[in-house]
DNA sequence: ACAAAAGTGTTGAACGTACACCCATGC
DNA sequence: GCATGGGTGTACGTTCAACACTTTTGT
């Protein structure tokens, strides 16, 4: 079933930089492409927008379909429409990125079967197409709004330690945080709840777990509040 | 002649938010729109990419060909993808944003009969499709980064006095700023050269021009500094 | 008892904020 | 000489950065 246009079109696909982290950085979800163009290259998951459904939803559609996950972070990267990016046709590609929560959602190492695995960001394969240059923006993109949007919780597990807070923070900002300075300041934000519960089955003194709370946040924020870290 | 394929394809197009100040305030560039649909309303300059051409060379072509400017600064801002954005069919649109210097470029008001005309960001009429909503993306995008970027500067002829500065600064963030914090602050950053040129023809003291320095700005940002007004 | 990570305060330096007057120029 | 905006410094409070030891728990 043909469809004819009387100017040539732009194929348009949708790709998605999903971030994970775990206790040994922060992680990439790529799969095997099976077919060529790149084929056995690893790749962003993504795929063509259908005619009916909206960009958010065709990335949310490819996340399930390649990789079973629901129920994540997901935000507008940027779009890229270089005229060589494939090397079929004309493609431009509207690049999402989402957060996701390893501990909770996928134990950790690849999900399944279905050719996806999850990659330390500091050493990815050979990568299909210029996504490459598309992980680099994702990166970047998470590395500066982490510091002044609560962004970062996504990436946790909702109830957390500091500890592992600031892991994070010092893994995607790259550098060193003072522990006492850094728990000074989160708690001063007054956008974590305290919880009676600490952690189970450490081999040492167990923490004190957190949780964010997003209507506190949002209330701030309506007050003129700003986050930052 | 006709192009065909296998599955429908959405119609791509970019669409620019063009931004310029004057004394009196922020102004956006808007075209009335010559056809259906939309007929008389007045809209964002933008049109379909074409497919030998990537997505910011045809938002300066658009640019160049509706409102005759050149040589401006120029960003992307967002992709909006809804599915009833255009009435006829399905619509992609990449949004672009320009900054543009209004003493430099265009006198004032509107440019010539081209349907190009200059409108306060304040009172803008009734917009085509979902352009409201694109330029209050782009407003938003505007008023974050103009804080740790230095992308005011575009907005300003090569030469400057603090107190305009300080006035762009004041009408993009929506507030008002003291003058000697302010003059202490951007001294300080060491981004702005002094000339030795003062204004002419104001009916009291000249001011000082002052000229930002985008090399020394790239070399300090390479030893980690980080603007922020 | 030891290993491992949790938790906790103080000080000095830098920075942000509030605030008012004299100066130079054109009319 | 007056109206208009240009240009300047200080004092106070807040925030940031550096820094080390005790506590709790499991093995």
């Amino acid at each position: 079933m043909p469809y004819t246009y009387e100017y040539a079109r732009a194929a348009l696909t949708v790709d998605c930089v999903v971030f994970g982290l775990d206790d040994t950085g922060l992680k990439l979800l790529l799969i095997k492409r099976a077919i060529e163009p790149f084929q056995g290259c690893w790749a962003l998951p993504g795929g063509f927008v259908r005619i009916g459904e909206s960009l958010v939803e065709a990335a949310k559609r490819e996340l399930r379909e390649e990789t079973g996950l629901e129920g994540f972070f997901l935000e507008q990267l940027y779009t890229f429409g270089d005229l060589n990016r494939d090397p079929r046709e004309r493609v431009v590609t509207v690049v999402y990125y989402a957060l996701v929560n390893l501990r909770d959602h996928l134990p950790h190492g690849a999900s399944d079967a279905s050719g996806a695995a999850w990659f330390d960001v500091q050493d990815l394969p050979k990568l299909a197409f210029d996504h490459d240059k598309i992980i680099d923006t994702g990166l970047a993109r998470l590395k500066g709004k982490v510091r002044y949007q609560p962004i970062g919780f996504e990436l946790l597990p909702a109830k957390f330690t500091l500890s592992e807070l600031q892991r994070l923070y010092e893994t995607i900002l790259e550098r060193p945080l003072d522990k006492r300075n850094f728990r000074k300041k989160v708690v001063q934000l007054g956008v974590l709840d305290e919880t009676d519960e600490v952690q189970e089955d450490v081999a040492h003194r167990a923490a004190r777990l957190y949780r964010f709370n997003r209507k506190r946040y949002a209330q701030l924020v309506k007050r003129g509040f700003n986050f930052e870290i």
